[in-house]
RNA sequence: GCCGCGUUCGUCUAAGGGCUAGGACACCACCCUUUCACGGUGGUGAUACGGGUUCGAAUCCCGUACGCGGUACCA
């Protein structure tokens, strides 16, 4: 019998999600969407000390910026609610006890001290940074090295303690990852690690393997620097739940910054952002800065994202969610990590602003626009304007730059370009021009042309030599798309005004 | 140190024993365009190193180097 896949991620509230974790959420959405299963979102938060008010909030808009909805969560709801580990507390401590019971965990009682007093002993060259495992942990204080009469003394006086798994000696540990294939570990060089802390919370080791049973979850992806503790989780599952019905685990190759792993700083150091958006740290109120807004579309961000790390193997770079959705497949999932190239990162989203029409990111635009103090009131002509300069927006900041005169006329003039080759024949051209205008029933850019060519040849003027000069009356500068284009979009009354207006400070011969 | 994972143009990658190692970003040149872009054409540029296996290796095996991750009562 198949069970439907459930797939899970699983973010830790600690700050804003950067490239790497966007990029874990995307592979299991769409591994969960490819194979038309259940995409779920579990929170992490066992570490309070860690917790950040509002990174829980943020990652959810972060996930609906970029599309990818879960099924079931804190805010979605579904049937194995709490989606929150701290929520699901009470339910750890039962697991952890069942393998005191079974002999694979143990209770260990060491304060803070003694095993930092353990590690600087047991410290030297050879041994930087000595675990607490077989060879260390009959000289500690727990129930192995202690009698039963003590360790049960101790638990009746509520001594703190934690429990920790006890790592067989020499036996090999291997599962099959869905990208690397198979990997193996020797038991006796992992550590007993802390399943259950004392104040009752479990570690991630625990809280993963309790709750993907729990939830049922049949497949997942993380990142990398989880594989050198994937043989606790196998011990684990193969003592409490049957190794067999173990999910099948992914392991991410990392994103990578300039030099060495991406981190926060990067960001700022090399002037791109590493999260998906603006993300303030309440406690040190650093600033973050977000992909959206930077002015990238989601549909780029995403796009650019999946192909850090995954391509279908032919030549096409330009995804949609539901193309990768549909094209998404493990076995092309890279092993290598992969450097983040912000350039590349530009020109996916040059590419999306292209292709996408001006409507679906009007609003957004609008919205900077009236940042900068620019009231949009004409829609339809607002989205004209865009459909006109989109082709030279790399980001959707840049669409100020190249449309701004499109709603207030220029006051200044940049004649320098023109000035040489200024003469009364132009000035007069220019004159007549705007009378000539007015009779024009059929305003568009290719009548207006025609209409152009045609008056310059009656002056003798070459045409080319007058665009330029029509160009900064209507502009201000040597900007823009193609002249007619502006004029046609600018409509009649403008144009003639623009013209007239522009005249006044042109020279006067 | 130990354990694990990785390594193809500067960057992202294709090629899963067989063409001249292909594409994209970036860069350069030319074309288009009397603005700037878009677009088009072309160019520079890579299998980390050393051994095997094979008629034949980027591809399989071993070693070395380098990079990254882990080595917490963090995730």
């Amino acid at each position: 019998m198949e069970s439907k896949v459930r797939v899970r991620f699983a973010p830790s509230p600690t700050g804003g999600l950067h490239l790497g974790g966007v990029r874990t959420v995307l592979y299991n959405y769409l591994f969960a969407r490819h194979h038309g299963g259940e995409f779920i979102l579990r929170i992490e938060d066992t570490d309070q000390s860690r917790y950040v008010p509002g990174a829980e909030e943020y990652i959810f808009e972060t996930l609906a910026w970029c599309g990818l909805q879960p099924d079931e969560s804190t805010q979605h709801g579904g049937p194995y609610a709490p989606y929150r580990q701290s929520e699901r507390k009470a339910s750890y401590r039962q697991y952890a006890e069942q393998l005191v019971q079974a002999g694979h965990a143990y209770y260990a009682f060491d304060t803070a001290q003694e095993l930092d007093a353990m590690r600087l002993k047991l410290r030297t060259e050879a041994n930087p940074n000595p675990q607490y495992d077989h060879t260390v942990r009959g000289q500690m204080r727990n129930s192995l090295s202690l009698s039963a009469e003590e360790t049960k003394q101790l638990l009746d006086n509520r001594t703190p303690h934690v429990i920790r798994i006890k790592m067989p000696e020499g036996e090999t540990v291997s599962f099959t990852d869905m990208i690397r294939g198979e990997v193996s570990f020797d038991t006796s060089t992992v550590d007993d690690k802390v399943l259950l802390k004392a104040d009752g919370m479990p570690t991630y080791h625990l809280a993963v393997v309790v709750d993907d049973h729990l939830m049922k979850i049949t497949h997942a992806f993380r990142g990398e620097e989880w594989l050198p503790s994937a043989p606790v989780h196998v011990l684990l599952w193969r003592y409490l739940f049957g190794a067999e019905n173990m999910p099948k685990w992914a392991h991410l190759p990392l994103i990578l910054g300039p030099s060495g792993k991406l981190s926060k700083r990067d960001g700022a150091k090399y002037g791109f952002p590493v999260f998906a958006m603006n993300w303030t740290d309440p406690k040190s109120g650093e600033l973050t800065e977000g992909f959206r807004e930077r002015g990238f579309l989601p549909q780029a961000f995403i796009n650019m994202l999946a192909m850090l790390g995954w391509n279908d193997g032919t030549e096409q770079e330009l995804f949609s969610l539901e193309e990768l959705v549909q094209k998404f497949s493990i076995e092309k999932v890279h092993k290598g990590g992969a450097k983040f190239d912000f350039e590349k990162a530009k020109w996916f989203n040059h590419e999306w602003i292209k292709k996408q029409p001006a409507a679906s990111y009007k609003t957004e635009v609008k919205q900077l626009f009236e940042q900068k103090g620019l009231h949009i009131s004409d829609d339809v002509y607002f989205e004209q304007v865009l459909e006109l300069v989109k082709d030279r927006c790399t980001v959707l900041t840049d669409f100020w730059e190249h449309s701004a005169f499109f709603f207030k006329a220029p006051r200044q003039f940049d004649t320098t370009p023109i000035l040489a080759k200024w003469n009364p024949a132009k000035r007069s051209f220019f004159e007549s021009f705007p009378s000539a205008l007015k009779g024009v029933s059929d305003w568009s850019a290719g009548t207006l042309e025609n209409l152009f060519k045609q008056m310059a040849e009656q002056s003798s003027i070459k045409p080319g030599e007058l665009q330029l000069p029509l160009r900064i009356m209507l502009v201000g500068g040597k900007f823009g798309p193609p002249v007619f284009h502006i004029a046609e979009v600018l409509g009649k009354e403008e144009t003639i005004s623009r013209i007239k207006d522009a005249l006044q400070s042109f020279p006067a011969q």
